[in-house]
RNA sequence: GGCCCGUUAGUCAAGUGGUCUAAGACACCGGCCUUUCACGCCGGCAACAGGGGUUCGAAUCCCCUACGGGUCACCA
């Protein structure tokens, strides 16, 4: 049991899950699953200042929206807890006196201010900023006396000054790097919190973590990460890292790129199904040439060795496309379900919705969403059939209204209409059938004013769909109001 | 700036030395269907960053250049 495949997400609580956190995580998840691995969430909050719980209950809720469950962590608990890293304080901090007692790492003394100076005159003067490691032989006496001056020292692991790191990506081979270009860093802080590269360490061995999947802006710390292990004398893992998701013009995703976390694409109005769709195929190719796939399927097909190893610039459109396809697809009661908020909130509906209004949003809903891809846009798709003073589109004005014979047309349309007792698809089809062959005009000819005089609109469902929907006397109500529109043009 | 990674159509991508006069999808354009719009179906446009090698043969291997990205924190 021991080359059993455990791979973790690790998100730090700073901020909404970011799509390509996202992708990081569904990437993980789908292998674990693929391969009957466990899937862990750690919750890496060792960053005081910026972690929040807010954070982290939206990032749970988030992945849980997505279809991603996890079999160890927060909430679930396991077997390598605790799962969140400030609750792993004590383990840190012993494995960093270990490595102190082995002289293997040491306190430096030097403040945060002293090295962002120094830093600076580096990066002035060309060099590289690196630690010029002056802490390193300190005498206890000198320790003493700095800690007298109530100097709290963080500590520094101490690297090899010569030779080379090598990294085995699993998308990219044997990424080596000369120990020269890296430093004795810090592996916790003066205020007693790990840093980064070394509690995400301690805590993947610790918890048995086969895989690293992860983004590639971790590939050139990895080579830390792997000194880290070494020190420690834990075997290295798998590393397997992805390539970003870039925004649209090549650069790094960020707001003013329009929505990039998944909240944000849940609210606007996209479903998982779509979102988890798109994201698999930004990295990943399936084997034939079907594009849509369900997470049971996404399982069935993830295989590492078809993960590409460059950046995805994420398209909008074909995210909004794939949900249209998934609004169209899905169960017609759970995409009702689904748009009760989006009504809600433009006030169509009640807070509470009736038997009867659930039985009108129905009808709607199935009416309008062939039409639009995201469940925003079926409540706006949808404003006519709930609102009756709309205004008409301009250029549907000129195109049918302003016609010769429109207010005629429409006014002889509403008297066949007012004179069916059965206000049917077929009845109303019928009614405008037989007008239109007895003034011997297209059926066209009365079908767009209607449409504009029903719905202020040129587009959308098809015309007897919508008046049957909205029932004949709120029809021929419209119809009227539009007839003594067209009788004030000028 | 040093180091690292990457570069197939507008975008996602298949392709692992010959089957590539390079697949598929989104977008775009055209057609069909149709009362409109959309859906659906059919068709079209469009790419191996540039230059050197290696080889009988290179999108595929090597080198250089260019461009893009990442990283160099007491952030993760």
């Amino acid at each position: 049991m021991n080359n059993k495949v455990r791979v973790r997400f690790a998100p730090s609580p700073t901020g909404n899950l970011h799509i390509g956190g996202a992708r990081t995580a569904l990437f993980n998840w789908l292998f674990a699953r693929h391969n009957g691995g466990s899937f862990i969430l750690r919750i890496d909050d060792t960053d005081l200042a910026r972690s929040t719980e807010e954070s982290t209950r939206g990032i749970l809720s988030a992945l849980r929206w997505l279809g991603i469950d996890w079999d160890e962590g927060p909430v679930v608990g396991g077997p390598y807890g605790p799962y969140f890293q400030s609750q792993r304080l004590d383990i840190y901090k012993e494995m960093a006196q270990k490595l102190i007692d082995q002289g293997k790492a040491y306190y430096c003394y030097c403040t945060p201010e002293e090295l962002a100076q120094r830093r600076k005159e580096a990066m002035a003067s060309g060099k590289a900023p690196k630690y010029d490691g002056r802490c390193r032989e300190l005498s206890l006496q000198e320790r003493k006396r700095k800690e007298a001056e109530g100097c709290k020292p963080a500590i520094r692991l101490r690297i090899p000054d010569s030779g080379e790191t090598v990294v085995n990506d699993l998308f990219r081979g044997d990424v080596v790097f000369s120990n020269d270009v890296l430093d004795d860093f810090i592996i916790i802080k003066s205020n007693g919190m790990p840093v980064y590269n070394f509690a995400c360490v301690v805590d993947d061995a610790l918890m048995r973590i086969s895989h690293i999947i992860r983004a590639e802006e971790h590939l050139s710390n990895t080579p830390r990460q792997v000194l880290v292990y070494q020190a420690l004398g834990y075997q290295l893992p798998v590393f397997a890292h992805v390539s970003m998701i870039l925004a649209p013009d090549r650069s790094k995703l960020s707001k003013r790129h329009g929505a990039t976390s998944v909240e944000e694409f849940r609210d606007s109005g996209y479903l998982p199904e779509a979102l988890v769709n798109y994201l698999a195929l930004l990295g990943w190719a399936p084997e034939g040439e079907d594009e849509i796939f369900s997470l049971p399927e996404l399982v069935n097909q993830f295989i590492l060795d078809r993960v590409g190893k460059t950046a995805a610039i994420y398209d909008i459109k074909k995210l909004t496309w794939m949900n249209g396809h998934y609004l169209n697809q899905e169960d017609l009661d759970l995409i009702v379900e689904l748009v009760i908020p989006y009504f809600q909130r433009k006030n169509l509906i009640s807070e509470d919705p009736s038997q009867k209004e659930m039985d009108y949003l129905r009808k709607v809903v199935e009416a309008v969403r062939t039409r639009v891809k995201t469940l925003a846009e079926v409540a706006d798709a949808a404003e006519y059939f709930y609102v009756d003073d709309f205004s008409y589109d301009e250029k549907g004005v000129r195109k049918h209204f302003r016609k010769e014979n429109a207010a005629e047309y429409l006014a002889k349309a509403k008297e066949r209409l007012a004179a069916l007792s059965d206000f049917t698809l077929e009845t109303t089809e019928a009614a405008y059938r037989e007008l239109s062959e007895e003034l011997g005009i297209k059926a066209g000819e009365i079908i767009h004013p209607t449409r504009l005089a029903i719905s202020g609109r040129t587009m959308g469902p098809g015309l007897f769909d919508i008046m049957v929907i909205l029932g004949k006397e709120k029809t021929l109500e419209r119809m009227e109001r539009a007839i003594q529109y067209i009788k004030n043009l000028s």
